[in-house]
DNA sequence: TTTCCTGT
C-alpha cells in the first residue's frame, strides 16, 4: 500500500508542484513534501527514517543520497536561451548545500587532495542564463567525485557538450545525470561491490565506478505554420548512455556507450521520465540502443583502416534514406506518411538512418537524431587557436604569444 | 563552445 516508488512519486510530485517560482538555494526544501505525517501507516507514527533529500535549484533538480553523499541524480532542463549567455564560472566557487544537514552532506574537505574532480552533474555550461543559475550548479549537491585526466576534464567534458549542442536542434532537453556503483564478478560467480571512498570516516563520500546520462529531447515545434501540420509526427529523440569513471579513449564513439533504458534501471533502480516512457517505447529504444552499442563497440575494438573505412561510409549514409524500417520491420501502426517528416528535419545536424531504429512509438534514439561522434578530441585546443587568432586580429604571427614569455623571463632576469 | 587542482 505504501510502496516506495509510491513514495517516491508522491513526493516528487508534492515537491515539484511547490517550486514553481520560490526555489532558494538555502532553502530546507526536503523538510516540506516528505513530512511523516504524509503516511498514515501505524508504524509511522513517529516519523519515516529520511533517507533521500529532494534539493530544488534554479535549473535543475538534485536527489541527494547521504549514503553515498552523492546525488542518486540530477534533473534539469535546458533549451538553447538556458545554455548561453552571461553565465560566467570564473569568479564562481564550490560551495557546501546547507540546505542538507550536516550528517548528511558532502563537503569541501572530502575532495581537497582527494585525487578526484568535482565533477558537476548538472554542468555549468548548461546554465549560463545568469550569473545566479550558474553559481547554483556549484553546489556540493551537484557534485561527485570523478577522474579528472582523460574523464571529466575530456570525455566526459566533450558529452556534456554533445548533449548541450541538442538544445539546438531541439526545443527543450531534459537530462537526468547521476552515479552508478556497478558491482564486479567476484571468484565463483558471484558479485562484489568495490568502489573508493575519499573524505573522513563515517561521513565517508563514495566514489561511482560509472556514470549516467538519460536524454530526452522535445522536437522543435513548427516554427512556420507550414511545419504545424507535421507536428503530430514530430518525434521525441531519447537515449541512455553509460561510461566508466575512469580514462577514455578519446576515439571512443559515443555510441559504444549507449545502453538499453531497462539495463540502466535495473542497475540504478530508478524510473526515468516516467510520465512519458512506457514499456512499448521502452522496448523499442531498448533494441535500437543495443544495435548502436553494437556498432560502437566494434568500431572501437575491430578498427583495422579496411574496417574503419566501411565504417565511416555506414556512418556517412545519404540522409534521404531515412526510416525506411518502418516499411520493413512490419510495424503496422507506426503507418505515418515518411517524406514530409523527414524532409524538415533540423538544420546542420546530420540524419542518420538506421535499420532497427523505426517503430519507436515516436520516439527515436539520440544516435539516430544526429552522429553519436563527439566533437574532436582537440576541441579545446582548436577553441584557444580561435580565439588566439582572433585577439590577434590584425597581426595574424603567432608573436602574440611572445610577449608572455618575455615579461617571464625578464622576471627571472631581474633577480 | 570546457573541465578542474595546486599553495600560504
Amino acid at each position: 500500500m505504501f510502496s516506495p516508488r509510491q513514495l517516491g512519486i508522491g513526493i516528487a510530485i508534492g515537491a515539484t508542484a511547490g517550486v514553481a517560482g520560490t526555489y532558494l538555494l538555502l532553502k530546507p526544501v526536503h523538510e516540506a513534501p516528505t513530512a511523516p505525517s504524509a503516511v498514515s501507516h501505524p508504524a509511522a507514527k513517529y516519523g519515516l527514517p529520511q533517507s533521500n533529500h529532494l534539493r530544488l535549484f534554479e535549473g535543475y533538480i538534485s536527489d541527494f543520497d547521504p549514503r553515498t553523499r552523492n546525488p542518486a541524480y540530477v534533473l534539469e532542463c535546458i533549451t538553447k536561451e538556458s545554455s548561453s549567455g552571461e553565465g560566467n564560472r570564473e569568479s564562481v566557487a564550490f560551495y557546501e548545500d546547507e540546505g542538507i544537514d550536516k550528517r548528511f552532506r558532502n563537503r569541501l574537505d572530502d575532495f581537497r587532495r582527494s585525487g578526484y574532480d568535482r565533477g558537476h552533474l548538472a554542468p555549468a555550461a548548461d546554465h549560463k542564463s545568469s550569473q545566479a543559475a550558474m553559481k547554483a550548479t556549484f553546489s556540493l549537491s551537484n557534485i561527485s567525485p570523478q577522474v579528472g585526466a582523460g574523464f571529466n576534464r575530456d570525455y566526459w567534458a566533450r558529452f556534456e557538450r554533445f548533449v548541450k549542442l541538442l538544445s539546438r536542434s531541439c526545443d527543450r532537453v531534459y537530462i537526468a545525470t547521476g552515479p552508478l556503483y556497478l558491482p564486479k564478478a567476484s571468484g565463483q560467480g558471484g558479485f562484489e561491490m568495490q568502489y573508493p571512498l575519499i573524505g573522513n570516516a563515517p561521513r565517508l563520500v563514495a566514489v561511482p565506478t560509472h556514470f549516467f546520462k538519460v536524454i530526452l529531447a522535445e522536437p522543435p515545434a513548427g516554427a512556420d505554420g507550414s511545419k504545424a501540420a507535421g507536428s503530430s509526427q514530430k518525434k521525441m529523440v531519447v537515449g541512455a548512455f553509460v561510461m566508466p569513471n575512469a580514462p577514455i579513449d578519446p576515439t571512443t564513439p559515443l555510441s559504444a556507450f549507449a545502453v538499453p533504458l531497462t539495463a540502466l534501471e535495473e542497475a540504478s533502480g530508478l524510473d526515468f521520465f516516467p510520465a512519458y516512457l512506457n514499456d512499448s517505447r521502452r522496448a523499442a529504444l531498448d533494441t535500437t540502443a543495443l544495435s548502436w552499442q553494437a556498432l560502437g563497440r566494434t568500431q572501437m575494438q575491430q578498427a583495422t583502416p579496411a574496417l574503419k573505412a566501411e565504417l565511416l561510409s555506414l556512418l556517412a549514409a545519404d540522409p534521404s534514406l531515412e526510416p525506411q524500417a518502418a516499411s520493413s520491420s512490419g510495424a503496422p501502426s507506426t503507418s505515418q506518411p515518411q517524406s514530409p517528416a523527414t524532409k524538415q528535419r533540423p538544420m546542420a545536424v546530420s540524419m542518420r538512418p538506421f535499420p532497427t531504429g523505426a517503430g519507436g512509438m515516436g520516439a527515436v534514439h539520440v544516435c539516430e537524431h544526429v552522429d553519436c561522434k563527439l566533437p574532436a578530441e582537440d576541441w579545446f585546443q582548436a577553441a584557444q587557436a580561435a580565439r588566439n587568432s582572433s585577439s590577434v586580429s590584425s597581426a595574424e604571427q603567432p608573436a602574440g604569444k611572445l610577449p608572455l614569455k618575455g615579461e617571464k623571463s625578464n622576471g627571472k632576469h631581474a633577480r
